[in-house]
DNA sequence: TGAATAATTAGCAATAATGCTAATTATATT
DNA sequence: AATATAATTAGCATTATTGCTAATTATTCA
């Protein structure tokens, strides 16, 4: 299998990974309505669970490619690779037919 | 909440579980490439798991609503739900800007 | 420097998911 | 009726995931 292929594959095991979760869906909503730019206290006040909680999901989105990560002084900003979740998420699904 | 909502969340929820699993995102790829019907025995031998292993998937998959059975006979023949799979799970895409 | 803030990491218990073998159900064939 | 075929269900062990509290790291502020 070539090396491109094998990439690909990684990509969306890491993706649907990151996608199974509802928090974690709802994580990718709250960094889009934030402003595609968010601190991880930002998100972390949007939920119940409790601040570890919520930063391992971070934490697994950030492994899956879903979202980037920037620190600056001793805030982290997440944010969202656009191409990842449209390219190989939504992507997917052109490997089916759309009836018309 | 509404219904509709309720309604909504549960359909996001079976999807993204359904497709969470390499085997199980395998299988909808082979009923699709199977021209779209395909019986439990055609797509177990697809794969190395034992018959029980795929049986459990598929049923995923049919809890999910991401696949629909017909029962002839001895057989069963599972078909992709493509309302489902699109407007659930392309569509919850939607909920992020496309850079352009 | 010392205290406060932002966030992650470590470690643990509870639950969910996966895959197997054995047993079962239901239908078809001889 | 007896056997074969198609498939699921039951039950079990293993592994993965989740969420918590406590501890730790790193940075900023007084």
């Amino acid at each position: 299998m070539t090396n491109r292929a094998e990439r690909e594959i990684a990509e969306l095991e890491g993706l649907f990974r990151g996608l199974a979760h509802r928090v974690r869906r709802h994580i990718m909503m709250v960094v889009e309505a934030g402003g595609g730019r968010v601190s991880a206290g930002a998100i972390a006040d949007r939920f119940a669970h409790t601040w570890p909680t919520t930063s391992r999901h971070l934490k697994v989105l950030e492994v899956s490619g879903l979202l980037q990560t920037e620190t600056v002084g001793r805030e982290r900003f997440y944010s969202i690779d656009k191409d990842l979740l449209f390219r190989v998420g939504r992507g997917w699904f052109d490997n089916f037919d759309e009836p018309s």
